[in-house]
This record gives structure tokens, sequence and C-alpha cells, in this order.
DNA sequence: AGTAATTGATTGATCAATCAATTATGAGGG
DNA sequence: CCCTCATAATTGATTGATCAATCAATTACT
């Protein structure tokens, strides 16, 4: 049976998974791997995690927790947006991306094979969310006069892929200059020019 | 020894692989399944690619060939670009995106794990000169005038970036609402509001 | 007839999962 | 503080399944 959240050995297996599964793929990612990395030994694993897959669900789903909270912490001030906050969250968002590279690197894994993984209902409704935020940001933006006129839905759609694949594309998350220049055209997809 | 390029079955093999790879990745793929896919027995795909390795790695690099002319073709007419072509370019480049989508999601596949291969490189120039051909289009645009002022870097990264994460991100290429969203929003990203 | 292409059974390697044996933990009693 | 014993945690050898690659036999081609 697979031990509570809490453990410390859960944490270390759980985030050398992470690792491992975001770097070498699912099948590439042998358990042995799994336990060397964590400090544990093979049989341990399946204390915490019944099956790999069940380890992979967590690696891939879990994260999205923190994700959540960090953009419903926003999300409760939006009515007094402003132009400097919006520049803020987008700041944030740029950050997290290249910061939590482990946990979207195993999360664009699933996407990318969207035949092979049911994982993708959870992510799809978390893209659902985001997107919503970002349409809820556009409309206040626009209704404030501090946004041109846009279709939300296509800023919402166009600033996660942006992000996403920003993500995907550059490994380089100690590069300033190529982070900041993300900064800056992610703002032009709101339609503000720089 | 691997047969020559052109045969009939080799195509047949390779779009298999194609089909395959880019659906259940490299390991969940067999060379049973390939041949199935393929119409060919077992040894037949060893006939045509050495390994399923050398078969993955076609799949990866061999579709670059054809992407490089396409852009090509449009960067030596690239003196007298106009607003109106630019916007052609950005239209093709997004439907591009979304039509090979088997091709651009085993690219994306190996990307998203740069620990784990080694086509790295050949995808790393790819990806250069597809910058580097966006910078170019930058600088003529501001200097013609129909570009707004803009780090022509910034651009080239940003836009690679968001084709790259609107092909992982968007499953649906036959959403016309959606790919057109996208061409707005890539206008957006050389400064051009919509 | 002779050469090239095709076939699939066989082999050997890999690895997830199981489980019996061992070790650590900690509660209760002296 | 130490000892006892029960329970929980840890371990890694074993098992069975999977699959890439080989290759001897068969078939097609010229």
């Amino acid at each position: 049976m697979a031990r509570a959240r809490s453990s410390k050995k859960r944490e270390d297996i759980f985030q050398a998974g992470l690792k491992l599964f975001s770097q070498h793929g699912y099948s590439k990612t042998t358990i042995k791997d799994v336990a060397e990395e964590a400090g544990v030994s093979f049989g341990t694993v399946f204390t915490y995690f019944e099956t790999k897959d069940q380890l992979f669900h967590a690696c891939v789903t879990e994260p999205l927790v923190e994700f959540r909270e960090h953009i419903m912490e926003i999300r409760n001030r939006l009515e007094t947006l402003t132009l400097q906050q919006l520049k803020q969250i987008i700041d944030q968002h740029v950050d997290m991306f290249f910061e939590k590279e482990r946990e979207i690197r195993v999360i664009q894994y699933v996407i990318g094979q969207p035949e092979r993984f049911q994982e993708m209902e959870e992510l799809d409704s978390f893209a659902n969310e985001f997107t919503q935020f970002i349409q809820d940001i556009v409309v206040i933006g626009m209704k404030k006069g501090f946004l041109p006129n846009s279709n939300p839905e296509e800023v919402g759609h166009g600033y996660l892929a942006f992000l996403m694949g920003a993500r995907l594309t550059y490994t380089d998350h100690k590069n300033v200059q190529l982070t900041n220049g993300f900064k800056n055209q992610a703002l032009r997809l709101f339609g503000i020019g720089v």
C-alpha cells in the first residue's frame, strides 16, 4: 500500500522521479535509477508509490496544485488591476515557467502525446482555467482602458502557447537577456508595444 | 545494410514510424507495430533501417529538409518585402505548424529531452536559421517603416517559441477560429496591432 | 539459375513488480 | 535506562513479460 504524502522519503522519491522523467522520459527512466537518485533501495520505491505509472502520474499532476495557487492568489484582486500589476504578473509567469523546468517538462511530455496519456483531462482543465484567467484580465484591461481592443480568447490561447513554447524551445534559464525578451514579447500579445 | 531512400516501402515504413513515434514516443513504439502499420513484415523494417534508432533519427531530421526549403524560398525575395507579404508568411508558418503535426511532434519530443538526445545539434542549427530569418524580416520591416521599432532578436525567439507552443498546446488543427487567432497574435509579436 | 528481398521464429537483454528475509522502530514493563 | 517483542519499513534476488536485433529459410525477381 502506498504511504502518506508527508514522508521525507516519499518527497525524495518524488523529486528523483521528477528529475529523471523530465530528462529521459517515462520508459527510459527505470525504478532502479529513481531509487539510486533518491538514495533508497529498489523495493522502497514501491512502498511509497504502488507502480511506476502512479509515480509518473504524481509527477505530472501534483505540481498543478502549486501552480493553481500561484494564479488564484492574483485572481482575487483582479478588479483593481493596473497596467503596472499586469506587467508584474507577466514577469512572474515567465519566471515561473523557466524556474519550474522539471515540472513543466513532464507536463509537456504528456501534452505532446495525447493518444498515449489520460492525464490530459486534468491538464486540459488547468489550461482552460489559465486561459480564462487571462481572458478576464484582458476584459478588465479593455474596460479600464489600459489595454487596446482585443479578442480576449485569442490573447488567452496565444499567451499560454507562448509561455509553453518559450519553456520548450529554450533551455538556458539563466539567460536573463532571453527571459527579458520573452517578457517584452509577452506584453505585445496583450497589445502593449515595448 | 539500409536500402536507398527512394523505395516505396522505405517511405511506408518511414510514415508508419512518424505516425507511431509522434503518437506514443520512442519506447512505446515497437518495430512490430511499425511493420504492421506499414504493411510489411517485422524483418523488412530492418532491410530499410538498420536499427530502431536510425528510423527514429530519420523521422526527426528528414522533414527538416522540406521545412528549410519552405523558408529559403521566401528568403530570396526578402529585399522587396511588404507588410502584406509578411502577413502571408505568418499565415503560412501557422498553417505549416498545424499541418505538419507529426513531424513537429517528434521534433518537440526530442527538444523536450535535451539530456537524452543528440539530434539536438541539427535541430538547434535549424532553430538558429529560422530565428535569423525572422530577425532579417524585422530589420527590413523597420527600415521600410512597416514594422515599429523592435529588438529583432527578441521577436525571432518569441515568434519561434509562439509557433512551437501553439503546436504543442493545441491539438485541434481543424479549428479555423483557433488558427486565425494564432495568426493575429503572431502579428502582434511583430508589433502589428490587429 | 542466380541474386535480392522478405519473413518470422529465436535469442538475449532489459526491467517492473513481487515477496521472503532482514532490519529498524517504538511501546510497555521492569 | 535497558530489555522484549510486535509491527512497520527496507531490501534485493527472483520472476515473467516485453522487445530489438539476428539469421536461416523462403519467396520474388530478372
